[in-house]
Formats: C-alpha cells, structure tokens, sequence
DNA sequence: GTTGGTTGTAAGCGTCTGCTTACAAAAGGT
DNA sequence: ACCTTTTGTAAGCAGACGCTTACAACCAAC
C-alpha cells in the first residue's frame, strides 16, 4: 500500500509487470489464440504499442508468461514431492476466479494457459520443454527401464486432469475433494513409480 | 472404383462428404481456431460458400466433425473394452499422417480435432458432451461409490495421453510400443475400475 | 425448348488481427 | 536553461478472418 518512494507516474517496470500479470490471466482465461494484444494492453491499463515495445511480440510474452514462471517454480520442488505438489496446484483451481486480488492468490494460471492453448506452435514448444523437464525428475523415481514412458504417462494424467478438471469442467472431478483425487492418483501412480512415499493418513 | 451409376458432376452429397472430410483432416492437425473455412474449401476442392449453404456455419461443421463421429463409434463399444479400445485408438495414431489415403486408416482424428482445440467454445461443449457419455459407461466398471469420480480421473488420463502423444510429442510416449503402454496404464487403472477384465498375455 | 429449382463460383463486405510508425510528454543529466 | 533519452499515445497498415451476395452453369420435368 503504502509506497515509499514518491510514486513515479512513469515506471517500465511497473507497466510490464501490468502487462504480464493481464497478459497471464487471459491467457489463463481464453487461451493463446482466443487472447488478443488489445485484450492484454486495455486490461494492463497502457497502450497496446508497449507491448511490443517491452516483449517484441505475442508470442514471446506468451513465452514469459508460461514457460519461464513454470520452470522457475519447478526447480524448487524436491522430486518425491513434485508429483503431489503439482497435483495439488492443478487441485486448488477452483472453479470460478475465486478471490482475483491478493498476495497469495497467484495460482498456477500458467499451467491452465498452457492448457488452454494447445494445438498452436506457441504452447506445443514450451510444453514440450516444460514437460521434458518435469519428467526426467519423476524418472528417478523408479528403477524401471521404462522409466521415461512411465513418467511420461504421469505427466500424461496431470495434464488431462487439468484439462479436464479447469477446462472442460467435467463435472465429478471439477467438484471433487483434492483430498480424495490425491488418494486415488497417487496409489494408481504408485504402481509406475515404485519410490512415490506412501500417503500418509491425514489425521490419526 | 466402376461406379454404375454415370457418374455426376454435380453431386451435394459428394461435396458434402468432402468437405466433412477436409474438415476433419485440418481440425485434426491444426485445432479449431487455426483452421480456416478458405482451408477447408481448398484441400475439398470446392468454393467456401458451399461450406456455408451445407452446414450453416464453421461452427456447426466442427460439431458434425467430432462430435456425431465420435459418440457413434463409442456406442458400438462394451463398456470392459471400451478403455482398452478407446487407449488402442489413440496409441494407434503413430507420428507422422501415415497411409493417408486408404479406406481402413480412418482414425480417431475427431479425438485429435477435439484436443487440439481446448480453449474456445467449440471444443470445450462438445468435450463434455463425449466425455460425459464416456464416464458414465466406465462408471459401471467399479462399485465404489464415488465411481463417476473414478471414470473421470480414467477418462483425464486418455485426455492427457491423447495430448502428450499426438498433440505435445512428448519424445518416450510417442514413441513407445502400444502394447507396453497398454500393460502400464491398464495395470493403474484397475487399481480405481476393479472390474475391468485382467490382461491377457499377449502369447503364451 | 422453356421453366424452375439445385449446385457451383467470383467477388467483396465489414471486422478483427498482430504489428509499425510518427509524434508528444515526462524524466534526467549538465 | 538546454538537450537527450525514456515512457507513453494515437493512428493506421496490410493481411486474414467468417460470412454474404449476385450471378452463372447444370440438370430434371414438362
């Protein structure tokens, strides 16, 4: 709230965090394709010509958005956790926004963009690098020779549960209790992944 | 090939067919939103504004393409075959278009049209309409009470295979042996749908 | 051979798209 | 004060989009 330096009415940085922080919530929203540079400047507040001046084009604040705030949050996540952990984030969506506002509100919008934006180059390229990432740190956990395709394949679920969870609102899962989703996921998944921790009881 | 009848030139229901065709091929490969109706028109070989007189709009020729397609062929299923058959269908699309011509090799593109396509409108309705009718048929597979839970988290699971494999690439599943897939996500499922029916070795 | 409905085409309408350009207002250094 | 650089804006370009219209070619019935 209360800023200490005197409020700059000119601020770069401030408008292309606006621009990235619009830019992440209709990608979210609508997808790459459905999201268009007006959208992204007039929900920002600024002119639409800054985006191009600070990202040189869609694509790459596309890019900005999703695979760079993907990988960073990645990377801090130990590998026998990263499976829950990012069932958990795809879990928490709700439905509907939400409360939009607030510090800890930032959810995993930059999955759901992803999600909503397959079919073009544009999400097929960080996908595919997000994805390799995430699944060569599943892979450690079996000693399988397989071990690639079986992470692939739980990388498979996680997207199609987030599809269908976020997107096409199926409506048993969409509803679902997090908690329950996680039993069933995890000791499915436990049988590709011999080194998953078991669950533990929620409260003894 | 001889046809009997004196072949017409002038035929609706053969530029119908072609342009049901064309759609469903450019659906497949691009999504909804990258295809457009002059693509259409072109790869059937026929004006755009037939598009128009024949189906109304690009919207209710999406509709025809996947939807009508799909749900047919998913009736005609038992329910005990139909994971095994609706994961083959998909693990059947191998990379690169194949025998693109030929009578047989008509394939699940609807599915492939339908991935492609998260996002907008158009897909996301018809999805659910499909997706539903799927759950509900593998709901029957277990006695769980919450079972619509279950199909849904299976059902996820074709989605992000289809979409890993055909859409993102993902290098270890595209490029994995059916069979071998089958074995590992089959095993995992019956962990939630106890009465699907045990694998049978392939040879004994 | 004329008529009348069907099938096909060429051209274009209005709108939206990503992106560029020309220029003004503010900030900062000297 | 002056000048340069940074930050912002208004206007518009060229192309693509879904869709419509006006009209020609074909075919069957009479």
């Amino acid at each position: 709230m209360s800023a200490d330096r005197p409020e700059r009415r000119r601020d770069a940085a401030a408008t292309r965090r606006a621009l990235v922080d619009a830019a992440a919530a209709l990608f979210a929203d609508r997808g790459y394709e459905r999201t268009t540079v007006r959208d992204i400047a007039a929900r920002a507040g600024v002119n639409q010509a800054l985006l191009f001046r600070y990202f040189g084009s869609k694509q790459l604040l596309f890019n900005e958005v999703t695979a760079i705030a993907g990988l960073r949050r990645m990377r801090e996540t130990p590998p026998e956790e990263l499976l829950e952990t990012a069932l958990r984030g795809l879990l928490a969506t709700g439905p509907g926004p939400a409360s939009e506002v607030g510090e800890g509100a930032r959810r995993d919008r930059a999955l759901e963009a992803f999600l909503r934006s397959t079919g073009g180059d544009a999400a097929t390229r960080t996908g595919r690098l997000l994805g390799q990432e995430y699944a060569a740190v599943l892979a450690t956990l079996t000693d399988a020779d397989d071990a690639a395709l079986r992470s692939d394949l739980i990388l498979a679920w996680l997207l199609g549960i987030g599809l269908t969870r976020n997107v096409v609102r199926q409506e048993a899962l969409a509803g679902a209790d997090p908690e329950e989703v996680c039993d069933l996921v995890l000791r499915a998944a436990r049988t590709m992944l011999e080194k998953l921790p078991p669950r533990q009881e929620p409260e003894p």
